[in-house]
DNA sequence: CAGTGAATGTGCATTTTTTCACAATCTGAA
DNA sequence: TTCAGATTGTGAAAAAATGCACATTCACTG
């Protein structure tokens, strides 16, 4: 927790909230201790990278006995920050935002959607289940300064995604997580993440033409 | 589109899925012809990485001019094996599961939702907006193998994912694309992408603690 | 029909990431 | 207190992915 001087692969920062996953559930289960092996198979990576990917940040195993649960997972929020709570907005109240929005998951996360937005004024002033109101992408950037929100998520059609991202980034958001299917452009401040869900399927569907037969997948 | 004898990286099909997207936008906008340089800045990836990614499958573009856009995406395509229709059926109807049921993006590629899942009986018989009623899992066999389904989707809680996992390999899909925050396991013939939106975000809040300043993003 | 300009395809160097393999070190038992 | 057994932390090797740099090849012009 300490050390992080170097700076850290990008693989291994995903990693690191892949593995607190199975923590949760060791922890719940009342597992007290889990070794590098375990928590490897529990992922479906290697051992040795665990230990590297934790090794970047300290040393939170004994050894001969392996990481404690409880231990390492606080580790890992503190690493991953997500012992604290983030602000986020949405703007893109379609089926996809709304599902997000209303996703307890995130929540226990420590995920807190303060605002939704929608480009579409017929949309506005709907109230959704979680209790928000849509908002008019106009007051982007009053309620992002007010509320004090970290992260923007875009759920938009792609048509708008780009004009939305620039709105979000000026007021100030920090990071955002895009849905739209097109490469949003932000300023280097700004780091953004990217989800494309057809292209997920578009591996699927690539791997099934080939994966004639059977080829152990890793 | 010829070639691909050796085997071809893993980030590379997720590329060529990427850069299909600003290559529909130029089709449509009726720009001919696009060079390695401007689709990279496009898809924010290298030149020569475009280039390279392409050239696993044969050679796609003109020395001096570029790409045929028209024929690129009609290459990818084929290449992705997104110029026929998937056949997939998804398990859990909440939210999320609604708004992929319902997305047009994934119909308009040739993604079909044949049939649709549900782990609690009591959303059994729900007709969805999309026309299709919601099914038990215990007819996951019969349906899957009667619609021919190729890609399951889970959208389940956590606890239900593996046992739904189980279901569907033992019916004969494929491939799976999971979105519960864990690793489900799956016989080696059938190929896993996982989507964790939590681990997305905290992604973004391990860079927000960092960003400090402004570091380019790559 | 040769010359020019442009952008591809690719061998090679570099960088990044993963994996191996083992010394270091801890627990618990005798 | 010493020994056995287990598992970490890590340097070094291997593998994978990226990016450079340039020879190659094409279209177009005069």
């Amino acid at each position: 927790m300490m050390s992080e001087s170097g700076k850290v692969p990008a693989p291994t920062i995903e990693r690191l909230a892949i593995y607190s996953r199975p923590l949760e559930d060791l922890l719940e289960s009342g597992t007290p201790v889990v070794s590098s092996e375990r928590l490897a198979i529990l992922c479906g990576v290697n051992p040795a990278q665990v230990r590297k990917d934790l090794a970047y940040f300290g040393e939170f195993g004994v050894r001969g006995l392996g990481y404690e649960v409880r231990e390492l997972l606080r580790a890992i929020r503190t690493i991953l920050a997500t012992d604290r709570v983030w602000h986020l907005c949405i703007v893109g109240m379609g089926n996809l935002g709304r599902a997000l929005v209303e996703n307890e998951n995130f929540k226990k996360r420590g995920y807190l959607f303060a605002a939704a937005f929608d480009v579409d004024n017929r949309k506005v002033g709907e109230r959704l289940r979680c209790g928000l109101a849509i908002e008019p992408i106009a007051k982007i950037k009053e309620l992002v300064g007010r509320l004090n929100v970290d992260i923007g998520v875009i759920t938009t059609p792609q048509e708008d995604a780009q004009r939305v991202a620039d709105l979000l980034t000026d007021a100030g958001v920090k990071s955002l997580l895009n849905f739209a299917p097109l490469q949003v452009r932000a300023p280097a401040s700004c780091f953004v993440e990217h989800v494309d869900l057809g292209v997920k399927l578009e591996n699927l569907a690539y791997h099934l033409t080939r994966l004639r037969g059977a080829k152990p997948h890793k």
